[in-house]
DNA sequence: TGTACATCAGTGAACGCGCGTTCACTGATGTAC
DNA sequence: TGTACATCAGTGAACGCGCGTTCACTGATGTAC
């Protein structure tokens, strides 16, 4: 049909999908006042000027809500960690993994909240939909799809990785789920700097750092650096 | 005075204190049900057959009582590492290392929810007095004695860390305040393995690792291992 | 050793609050003929 | 284009529940002389 026809029936959707984002934000919001456990769709419906049970025509409850908040900070930071890499020059892998570090961070910095939510303690209670695994996966997979880049230009671990069979065959397991190629040995090596970027993240997030490190931009630099390096990957070639 | 003339004073003391444990003991296993922002002094007190108002005879707030739970858990992985690490010889570096990264994980896969609430998200509006700096910092000192050691026997980091002033400040001032002397470069190069010891541990309880890793042991132990090779500790020597 | 007094543990009711979810309903918006 | 009907958004009251904390109190235990 054309578009005066279609007009009204999608007015009311528009105007539905406007609320369904307020919602979601002012819930957001409210995750930062009292956490994931706290939050509370009357509280959500009060500030909107609502009534609560007003709130069920958008979200069927409030782990609903919840799940729609987990998914929508996945997105958030894979967009902004995807966005970033994407401007960089395919062939300089140091920029392109330095810039994937430093957007996670800078993102778990904007959204400290929300960067707990999915990357913190499990809100207990709380079962994730099998939807949200994929969003989850998307940091991930541009990381992976950096690891395979290094290796198939020459890359490796400066320092060799000596891994038992059953790591071996869980890294082989993996890449045939992924469906991408790096070596068994790279992969661990590359896994186990995954855990310290966000380990890094997550110390300086929840307060592991105080009295330990002060010039924190700088500090993580030179550890994303240096985790590059560990990879084989070298600036300045 | 002699034994008789104290015990009746000591005896309420003693009653006091087992109580104390008690309803210490009991909220601990209410964290694994509803998460620390979940605990309730109400439901412990239930679980204890007293009235809610006791608990106040005992903790005067909330608050109080999960700074003990704090406290407690940060000197249960403490200990559990200290006492492990005392019994390898000091000359044994690659035990010693591996020892401690053993034991911190298996507290943690025993102690799940103790561990989400050091190491997790912070409890929403919850402030940590200072009692709790100097049990939080056990395992870290752990660490750093080890690295002092094997760097005064020669290790040295097989991949040269490059880092900038303002983190070799934070190394030196970090030293200072430790009163341990480590190499700056040394120091920068343990704090990451340090993130990534936490990270890998974080990843395996809060669920990342799901799909990704199945051989969970004998991944961490690789892994661990690894890390010993990265500031220069290799095994049989 | 015995007694008067102080300390302490524990009670139960109350205050004032918040929560998720359901339900029958009103009134507005969209749809089909 | 107009009308009858269906869909939908939003309301407000209610259910049944839980929470932290305070307070005046009772009765037992410990202390000082």
């Amino acid at each position: 049909m054309d578009t005066p026809a279609s007009a009204p029936k999608s007015a009311r959707r528009m105007v539905r999908e406007e609320l369904t984002r307020r919602i979601a934000d002012t819930a957001r919001a409210h995750l930062a006042r009292s956490g994931p456990s706290g939050l509370s769709l009357r509280a959500v419906a009060r500030e909107l000027g609502m009534a609560s049970s007003a709130v069920y025509r958008y979200f069927p409850s409030r782990d609903a809500l919840l799940t729609t908040l987990i998914m929508d900070a996945y997105n958030s930071l894979g967009e902004e960690c995807e966005a970033a890499e994407a401007g960089v020059d395919r062939s300089d892998l140091a920029r392109r993994h330095l810039t994937i570090a430093r957007s996670t961070r800078n993102w778990a910095l904007a959204h400290p909240h929300e960067y707990a939510l999915i990357y913190g303690t499990p809100v207990p209670g709380y079962q994730a939909p099998p939807d949200t695994v994929d969003p989850a996966t998307r940091v991930t997979r541009l990381l992976l799809g950096l690891i395979a880049d290094a290796e198939a230009s020459g890359c490796h671990p400066p320092v060799d990785p000596r891994i038992s069979a059953s790591t071996t065959r869980d890294m082989e397991d993996l890449m045939e789920r992924v469906g991408t190629r790096i070596s068994p040995g790279y992969l661990f090596v590359s896994l186990g700097l995954w855990a310290q970027l966000f380990g890094l993240i997550s110390f300086e997030l929840f307060g592991q750092f105080n009295n330990v490190v002060e010039a924190r931009d700088d500090f993580f630099d030179d550890q994303a650096r240096h985790m590059a390096r560990l990879v084989g990957i070298t600036e300045g070639d």
